[in-house]
DNA sequence: ACCGGGCCTTGATCCGGATCAATTGGGTGA
DNA sequence: TCACCCAATTGATCCGGATCAAGGCCCGGT
């Protein structure tokens, strides 16, 4: 690892700004250290569909790969943690290791858009809402502690009602309306327009229609 | 590779039959050797969503993932080259190369998920047709030395439209409906209900609204 | 030849979410 | 404090695809 720290620099993107335009050849893969960014792909007439959330520990951009085929944006101010492309390449086929954590990261990440693939062909608008936000719940690690601390849960959104729109194939008019209607049937708390409270977990579940575990541990 | 050779076994598994349940504890990985198989995911209340194609090549079962999250069902007879998950995930860590080759699957799996995930948030129900269309048709070997060869482009689908609907999160009739819609203006020909004609590649990509290559190579 | 059962098509109607159009509210800078 | 701007809400209407309901086609069995 002492390597692999003699190749890295930081780099700070601001909030809105792209880091990757798809298509653009990147000479660097990169690691997020803090912030939030978004994998997107958009069709000639502008319809933009998000296929993946880029959190801390994340990576962008894929060594071996030649050009990007997303739009990567900075929706927080963000601190990546870079290696220029080809002597990371080289270290990995020397470190095995390495790629075998990327592998392993890869597979997560192939799990996540299969998830969000039954999302997007199969549920109803609002059992969409309710996935993301317990999604959120799921990935972010300091509500994870909160949880178990018995604390209320309450977090703020890291992204704006087009962004969840995006997100979810809807119109940010049909995020608003079912976000009202979740708050009226007291699914959510609504504390300001992105701050949430959710009183009853289970419940929210539920109305996110998964199967799956309660989403509880990773 | 020998070693690898010495680890193998094949299995056969009839058109219908599923290969894996999700949830299944697997004790082995295999690569389908002929026929096709589908990924998918149901909910409780029967909504199902497929979120993988399985062809000749690809892999069944995942190194080092405890549970399978998706059923695997073969929509013709397979033929299945297996090997014993432990021995397999042994030999990984020794030879680097089989790593970094599954790494290089999965990102391809990964991109093929998130080109999907665009289909089903944002095209219309014509353009997820016509996309799924070319689909297949760049994913298929022997048909794209047809194309080459300058050939009539004409071929079997492999899926029933109730599988197409699964694929693309609609209903039947919506699929054969939009085919219908397709034949009546000249985009595709019907010779049988499974057996297809594109007479102008172009004119189904461009019915695919896929900005992307023309997907000829790959 | 007749029947039966998949698979597919087609029609009629309904409904969830998109679209178009105001309006509100919160935050920021002069 | 006010003006402005952008995110968000809310309302009215429209439309694409779902749903419900009949048939039609093809093939295999008797």
């Amino acid at each position: 690892m002492e390597e692999l720290d003699a190749l890295k620099f930081y780099r700070t993107v601001e909030a809105g700004q792209t880091i990757v335009w798809s298509g653009d050849e990147m000479d660097f893969v990169a690691s997020i250290v803090t912030g939030i960014a978004t994998l997107s792909q958009t069709m000639e007439d502008g319809r933009t569909q998000m296929v993946g959330l880029l959190l801390p520990s994340d990576f962008v951009g894929r060594p071996g790969r030649r050009a990007a085929a997303y739009d990567v944006t900075a929706t927080t101010d963000i601190v990546l943690c870079c290696f220029r492309k080809r002597p990371f390449e080289e270290l990995m086929i020397r470190t095995p290791h390495i790629g075998q954590r990327l592998l392993e990261m890869t597979l997560d990440e192939l799990d996540a858009a299969r998830e969000w693939m039954l999302l997007l062909g199969r549920k109803t608008a609002r059992e969409k809402i309710a996935t993301l936000l317990a999604i959120i719940i799921r990935r972010d690690a300091s509500l994870q502690q909160k949880l178990r601390g018995g604390g209320t849960l309450e977090f703020d959104l890291p992204l704006t009602r087009e962004a969840m729109a995006d997100y979810l194939g809807l119109t940010l008019e049909t995020v608003s309306r079912q976000v009202s209607a979740l708050k009226r049937d007291g699914v959510i708390e609504l504390v300001s327009k992105r701050h949430i409270v959710i009183p009853d977990l289970a419940r929210l579940l539920e109305e996110a229609g998964d199967d799956s575990d309660g989403g509880l541990p990773i």
